[in-house]
DNA sequence: CTGAAAGCGCTTACAG
DNA sequence: CTGAAAGCGCTTACAG
């Protein structure tokens, strides 16, 4: 069922239905009348594709997500997709675990559907999209990056002070007294580096000592246990430890409990996404909020106003904050 | 830049690009050379729209899940994403919230947008996905429901039997001297109801008593967490609770910690759904694993060879495990 | 207020 | 092996 079918039975053109199906020029009460009876007995939906053809959208976005099962990039997808579907926009999701060439992949496709704008989220996407190949299925295309920077005249980018917020962790231990306080880094990306940076420049302002205070860590629970095992092992027992995850936070937290320690008389604890993960710890774990809601909100308007008005926006910086918890 | 454009500096018709495109039909080995050079030069993409038009596909599916947030959706779709991209599909996500006026809204959207598939995630969906209304966009594509049913010539499911899960967690703890079980139940959908029944029938069967042992909670660790202090409240000290959800399992252990109780020794807890959740928690929650990575596979299986096949496929029904934790 | 016609960018029989 | 033409289902100037 087409617009040449209810054309016919209408006996009308197909000009004076679309005009109806769209509410745009003028038609006679009688005719919309006769033209709408016969769009709703016949269930009529017009084809989008066939709008897509014309219109050269889809009304359609891509988000770029490393991995939708970890929970930030789950709770900033989430609130994309819900204030795009507000808007009349249908969302893809696209998991590229962070790889260069998937990430490759899916902008090619995306870019032969024409989509009308791309967020990225993720620190990692400001690393991986560097190249000519890259930025030419970048260009032409509104993108917003949530957590990262690319420098294109196209690209806009709302980030989090993550410095800023593991300083706001380190700062909240010193006032409680810590003096020994180690950091655990998971990662490579520039917000891990930024992060590990906040610990550095606050521990140097307060004078504390940190050099070798920096663990590696990989990105998960049981590395986050191991890292604090090991240094355990080592005879050191730290009075604070920040992490740059709340996943590794809770693999610090059950490294403590399990070697006898109290926490957080003995040892405090600070998380970092402020996500259910730090809900879930017995204690509940202190945790830098880093607002992925409102991050997300503030990527879709961006992006929002660049499709439809093409308006140049410059970007945003969020400043995050402590959550208090009970392991500190 | 268009085929015509690419034809037209080529020295060739549009058939024949679209035939060294495709690489359908026949092009001598010169022609070919020739064309695809200037392809390349061009950094020519096909659109999609345009192709879709013709095909009536834009190769992409549409899923449907309650709220990308809940890690266990998060599981499902992401494998569902994956696969499918692997297969050359993009996934469009919708976050329903479990609202039928919400999933009506997609499906018009996605129908409007003629995906090749609908993939249902959750066990909501048999029921909102009632009525003449929503089976009429259920209608002429073909769906897959994971963890769902629903009566519809194109219409299949892979589901978990959830009613055996959560008898084999009664089992297992019956086997280790537990006798007095309570049972949280934190939804109303049917997968809820087969998950309490399997709790009555193996108490039943146990020859346990099971009055009043099925207590009602939220969806949230909170909840789970205030349902058990309310049980304790009343004087009542279970030796075993098993949870319809990881995340209420996190939350009645931590209550149960909170109240001095010793886990596993004193209270055995097992979980549903063997998540992240259950990894974090310490002691680590024993779980029933349900396997969302497997009934994700097979949704996109059948799936695509409905779509691609057309053939008729029986529904799938997997068997949950046991996976052994700390707290039982 | 309404219709005929062109155009969006492809694919696909059909001729040759 | 190659091209002319129709068709996919719409929207949008342009006439009238």
């Amino acid at each position: 069922m087409n617009i040449y079918d209810i054309a016919k039975e209408a006996g009308v053109s197909i000009a004076t239905v679309s005009r109806v199906l769209n509410n745009k020029g003028t038609v006679s009460a009688a005719t919309r009348a006769r033209v709408e009876a016969i769009l709703k007995q016949n269930n009529y939906t017009p084809s989008a594709i066939a709008r897509g053809m014309v219109s050269k959208s889809m009304r359609t976005v891509a988000v770029l997500t490393v991995d939708i099962r970890v929970p930030h990039y789950a709770r900033t997808a989430y609130t994309i997709e819900r204030e795009f579907s507000r808007r009349g926009y249908e969302v893809i999701l696209c998991n590229t675990g962070g790889d260069r060439a998937e990430t490759l992949r899916y902008l090619q496709a995306v870019n032969q559907k024409q989509v009308d704008g791309i967020v990225l989220v993720g620190s990692v996407f400001d690393t991986i999209c560097q190249g000519a190949e890259m930025e030419k299925l970048l260009t032409g295309v509104p993108v917003v990056l949530a957590n990262g920077k690319l420098d294109l005249p196209n690209a806009y980018s709302v980030t989090v002070d993550d410095k800023y917020g593991v300083s706001l962790a380190v700062e909240h231990l010193v006032a409680r007294g810590r003096k020994n306080i180690y950091y655990i880094k998971d990662r490579d990306t520039d917000s891990a580096k930024s992060k590990r940076d906040g610990f550095l420049e606050a521990m140097r302002r307060n004078g504390l000592e940190f050099a070798d205070h920096v663990l590696e860590a990989g990105e998960t629970l049981a590395s986050g246990m191991e890292t604090v095992q090991a240094l355990l092992a080592q005879g050191v027992v730290p009075d604070g430890i920040v992490c740059g995850e709340d996943l590794t936070a809770a693999g610090a937290l059950k490294a403590l409990l399990r070697a006898g320690l109290r926490v957080p008389e003995q040892v405090a604890v600070v998380g970092f996404n402020n996500s259910d993960y730090a809900h879930l710890c017995e204690p509940v774990l202190t945790s830098v909020d880093n607002k992925p809601e409102q991050v997300a909100l503030l990527c879709v308007q961006l992006l929002e106003s660049s499709i439809e008005r093409s308006e140049a926006y410059s970007s945003v910086v969020l400043q995050p904050e402590l959550a208090q918890g009970e392991t500190s």
